[in-house]
DNA sequence: AATGAATGAGAGTTCATTCAT
DNA sequence: GATGAATGAACTCTCATTCAT
């Protein structure tokens, strides 16, 4: 008796990441509004009363959500850049793009990002969270390398490192569009990747005599 | 019965331009979800019968909404640089970037765009009107523009008319951050427009011998 | 200019009847909540507003079918049976019944019937005056001939001129039924109309020595 | 979860009985079209929500109503017909007319008889459902009585078989009458079942030597 | 007399939230 | 803790009626 049975004891301490992991995909496949507290509960295997236990109101739980699935992806390509001082800071910004792409592209968090977007306007406490937790922290990290790449001689760009966005812009909107448009307009995201990277290459690198032979990403 | 009463009449006309312009503003406040008609109906200062009069459903004013706003930009920049031969290329897709920093970025339209992009996925018509009207044919002049300066000796780059997202990302990323994030990280976008431009120049135009001395943008 | 052009004064004066008869067929198609004014205007070719100026409200509309299709039929076949004192009361049973059979069955006049029970119990001023024009004369019509018979030894039954409605429900109800479950289960009115009045000859005349071997109806 | 609250649990099974019930009286009273949910909410004691819960439209709580009035009573009486085969064809004949006057015409179920006639036209579903339920069962059941009393020689009537609507019409009329007119003309139903069964006697029944002096309805 | 644009009360339906069990 | 029946405010859409022209 002392501890109750194991196994009904994590069942309940997962309760709340199961509520949220199932709102998640109730937020991402149909939005805030559209989105009704039974369907999460049902997607969950719990009671509609049982989400109002831990979560006061649907606005709660949608910043649960927003909360949980936003931050841990930055912070893992943060601890991975700031540790490396040996690499070219060219190569760098290609790593950040290619996980940028992997994860945020090539995944359904896609359709997370979308849902920060729409819900913006109405959640102030969501862009302010995102902007904080999420955007200004990706944009430090493109600056440092910018900067650390300017220092090394590696780069002759000036003014990107103050408007990190236009360098993320193409990627962001690779995870949109092929959010919207896929059933119009597939994108190869390989190659988009690519043409995106080329293009960051051109412009940051200094001149070559012989222009463009150098191979866009060996990977 | 045929003329009708001038008054009247005239009013009658004025109606659904009146209408629309009151659902645009209820719209890019509240979203699609959120805006009542009734909302809509005081704004225009008419009953809420009044707007059934004129669009049968919510939906429909939505449509006319997006069509009413969004179409008629892009027309007249394609008409622009369609009826232009002599212009260099380059220069082209520079007017077409301040054309979109003008009146995409800097007006409230942006707004309007990012209610496109968030009640996209619950609208299909929508986004399949979007892209067909907006995004399609922006990218096809892109393109068309990106072509004839590699036909000129102007560009040499390539990869690029494939995928023209990666030009207008980050004016439409200039779009959705100043709306979302204006409060806690306002964009000089004069400057980030410069910015912008000079890495599509250094990304599209062969080397020069001496790199960097020209003009960003004379305008 | 005295008295007007003759078509378009013609024209006025008929306002109300087509108005009522467009509305008579709107009733019977659609019910009364289901009719809408704009379309009995649509249909009398006329704009909403004019029914208005006929008509003050949907009810007195609807009164003013009811009135204007309900009289006349009935009228016509007591005048024919009162001035009448030769023909076998029998004869002129089955005449009424024939009457019936073919101006109420055989005709869409059974729907202005239908609409009348239908409705009835909303309007009071509906059954009331139905009961009075209808209803009431044509069973005072079945008691006189009933009577008539009876006078003359025809009929040896009793109990009938209490209740005329016996004799008259097989008429109504095949008007009701052909009405409601044509598609599901068409009934043959002519012969149902010959087993109806079979029955009623079986039942009035006295017994003969052969049953059965008279001519049903020779019409 | 299984089990749930016993008192909870009681209300649960009892409340779409009583939605059902206060439904049909608020049916029979306004019909159709002019009864509002909130009507039948209020007189069932609920809210308004609580009527959604378990009917998911107007219709099917119109269709439940009909369901659950309309067709016990005919199944009682087929069983009790059915599982008779010594009694005279003619006294199951008196008997279901007699079960019919008193639970159709004596009761309130007229008005649902009523209301299923006005609004069938509306509802093809429910004239379907009404025919294939209740009418065609009726005359499935009529007829083999006349079938089994031709059969046994008490009968020499023919063509009533194929149309057995004409028997019963008398009821039905009487039903609707009742209904509809009983204010400006009450019938004592008595008497009128006396002598619709005493008019079907006679017209069934091979001619006795001494006509008429048979008891109608000893009952 | 005739029009038809405008009105606004009212209906069906949904769903976040509550709370007795 | 967990349930799910119950609530009722809120929303979209309809349509009888009005009235300026």
């Amino acid at each position: 008796m002392l501890g109750g049975c194991p196994k009904r004891r994590r069942r309940k301490e997962a309760r709340p990441a199961e509520i949220v992991e199932a709102a998640r995909l109730c937020f991402v496949d149909n939005g805030f509004a559209a989105t009704r507290i039974e369907d999460v509960a049902a997607r969950a295997g719990v009671a509609k009363g049982t989400v109002y236990l831990y979560f006061p109101t649907k606005e709660a739980l949608f910043e649960a959500v927003a909360r949980a699935n936003v931050v841990p992806v930055i912070e893992q390509v943060i601890r991975a850049i700031e540790a490396d001082e040996t690499t070219p800071a060219f190569d760098q910004l290609r790593m950040i793009a290619r996980v940028m792409y992997r994860d945020m592209v090539g995944t359904d968090r896609k359709r997370l990002l979308h849902m920060i977007i729409a819900e913006g306007p109405r959640f102030p406490w969501l862009t302010e969270f995102y902007h904080r937790e999420i955007l200004s922290k990706g944009m430090d990290l493109i600056r440092a390398v910018l900067r650390r790449g300017q220092a090394r001689g590696e780069f002759r760009a000036e003014g990107l490192d103050e408007f990190p966005q236009i360098l993320m812009a193409p990627t962001i909107i690779a995870a949109i569009f092929t959010h919207l448009f896929d059933a119009h307009d597939p994108i190869d995201v390989e190659r988009y990747a690519d043409v995106h990277i080329a293009l960051i290459e051109r412009a940051l690198l200094p001149d070559r005599t012989s222009g463009g032979d150098r191979q866009p990403d060996p990977e």
